[in-house]
DNA sequence: ATGGCCGCCCTAGGCGGA
């Protein structure tokens, strides 16, 4: 199974970057964040038409929205809400024997104090909830399960252009560092992308739209995630990130991140 | 070494992104 994760930044203005991603990588499941579509507006038909005949979306107007495309069947198709909001930012279902969760983290805003950003106390208060949750028994962590998404956190060091500057910009703050680390323990999830590229090598999934050129600039973030539960570690054959994509005329901010498994 | 940028929406300035 290939399975791609990537916040497309609106499915809509960018639905021929996603048949082109799906031509170039062939994913099984594909999770979408930011699909910024209503459920009813989303492009399913020309979704079906790229092979993803089994589409599950949450979505609302202008901002937030996530969907699953998958070739195989999907069942137990879930939205949770997090935070007393109905806010579109995560998605479950079952593909093929696995449980999919697709996940789009609040992005915090710019003041990394939640006592005077409302934002960044939801992103925190959301990464507790989710933790919780997974940590209970509503999450079976025994069984077969993918995590992807765009988490909006950097954890590693080398994880971002420059650890030092970044300690007090937002997704890289050591509280936000500790809630996904907390997160990830509670799920008893895998890093699927670090199990094969070491925490000494340099990773990132976004470049702001800001610098000239972003390849030159080169300052990065890996804010998009791909987690597996420890029974579907062995199954792990490969993982990579597609930069190719930033290239491409009109891009997401985010590329799309890889995970192969043998299933 | 940040911000010079994006996409969306009651089409235009404000919001959210990170």
């Amino acid at each position: 199974m290939r399975l791609v994760t990537w916040n497309i930044n609106s499915v809509r203005l960018r639905f021929e970057q996603l048949a082109h991603m799906v031509e170039a990588l062939s994913p099984d499941v594909v999770c979408l964040q930011e699909t910024k579509v209503p459920c009813p507006k989303f492009p399913l038909i020309e979704a079906r038409a790229l092979g993803f005949d089994h589409i599950a979306t949450s979505g609302m107007k202008s901002y937030n929205g996530v969907a699953i495309l998958s070739r195989l069947p999907l069942s137990d198709i879930r939205a949770p809400h997090w935070c007393g909001r109905e806010d579109c930012r995560h998605l479950i279902a079952q593909a093929g024997g696995v449980e999919v969760h697709c996940l789009y983290v609040p992005a915090g805003g710019d003041i990394p104090d939640p006592a005077v950003n409302e934002k960044f106390a939801h992103k925190l208060a959301f990464l507790d909830e989710l933790a919780a949750w997974y940590a209970s028994e509503a999450f079976d962590a025994s069984r077969p399960a993918i995590l992807a998404g765009d988490l909006n956190v950097a954890p590693l060091d080398t994880d971002v252009w420059s650890h030092k500057q970044l300690l007090k910009v937002v997704s890289h703050t050591p509280v936000e560092v500790d809630k996904l680390t907390r997160l990830a323990q509670a799920g008893g999830w895998v890093d699927a992308v670090r199990h094969f590229v070491p925490p000494s090598e340099r990773l990132y999934t976004w470049w702001s739209y800001r610098a000239l050129d972003w390849r030159k600039a080169d300052r990065g973030r890996r804010l998009d995630h791909v987690w597996v539960t420890p029974a579907l570690k062995g199954a792990l054959t490969g993982a990579q990130v597609f930069q190719a994509s930033r290239d491409w005329p009109q891009p997401s901010d985010h590329v799309p991140v890889v995970v192969d498994l043998a299933l």
